[in-house]
DNA sequence: TTCAAAAGTTCTCTTATGCAACTAATATGC
DNA sequence: GCATATTAGTTGCATAAGAGAACTTTTGAA
């Protein structure tokens, strides 16, 4: 009866939720985005109005997976801040992807929230969008699962029902 | 001690992740994308491994706020199956970049997993990336945050204390 | 008409989350 | 150098969510 772990599946989008689909954990992540990269304890507590004790459980599993390090608060201080690292910093396009997503497809009564620009020009970001091999661009149902040996007969099995 | 929902929130982010964060949404989600859009509640749960009570509840979830819609099993039947729709599979860039994500930094003993390929050519997609308005690809660290008024003032403060 | 599978519902136990109070260590102002 | 406020947690308790299994009801197929 322990709460299911993700990790054991073999899909690696499963053993990627294990480690950031937990409650809080993405907002998280939002934050560190939103100011720069770093945050202390009490800035993250400040803004997202977490409890004390789920957060320091959620940011010792980010470190111990990578996603952030501890850095001095005070250069050769004691008390640490936390910092975000690049593989952290990758799910950016993750963050800009549910962003968009929920601006085209939720209702947001108040339009002041924060926005994403190019650093460069300080303007909103392209809206993210898959692309094939060779660039072309392509809508979401131009896209197919490719089935490993093991998904492959239900997913045949699947589609020959379907077809009936 | 209600467990907090993250829909009162300003961010978009928040809202976003009050209806897909919860444990074995995406999941569900990608099951779809996964198998052609269109699944039983029984073939759900077999890939799945999920509990019939909470795959209940996640399915009542994503059909109230849009995301599946029912359609019958059998031509002009009873019995449903569920479908995704437009706005559900509107989130394929963000399971992709979850995938991509954890192809980069987690490890995958077994690569017996399945891929997302071009309809077309049945090649692999393109990394997913961001671009700024004109079309320039940036990287993750230049993209700047351009906060709102309610924030804009905690921003610059961070700022002010780390440059000093 | 019979019957097995589909699609839940209900129950119980365990884990996760939220809240508040408490603690220890560290900056910081004087 | 010392007092004090702040930071960064920890602990304990109450409630909510999740897992697993047993049970129910409907429905499609033989």
């Amino acid at each position: 009866m322990v709460k299911c772990s993700f990790s054991d599946m073999s899909c690696p989008i499963a053993k990627a939720l294990d480690v950031i689909g937990e409650w809080w954990t993405l907002l998280i992540l939002r934050d560190f985005m939103l100011f720069g990269g770093q945050r202390g304890f009490e800035d993250l507590r400040d803004s997202l109005g977490i409890s004390r004790n789920i957060l320091t459980e959620r940011l010792k599993r980010l470190h111990e997976e990578g996603l952030i390090e501890k850095v001095p608060q005070v250069e050769g201080g004691k008390r640490m801040k936390y910092k975000i690292t690049e593989q952290g910093l990758d799910l950016f396009p993750v963050i800009l992807g549910i962003k968009q997503w929920s601006d085209k497809w939720l209702s947001h009564p108040d339009h002041d929230h924060v926005k994403f620009v190019d650093s460069r020009d300080k303007l909103p970001l392209a809206e993210l969008k898959i692309h094939a091999a060779d660039g072309r661009p392509l809508n979401n149902n131009e896209v197919l699962p490719q089935p490993n040996s093991e998904v492959a007969k239900a997913y045949v099995d699947q589609r020959i029902l379907e077809s009936k």
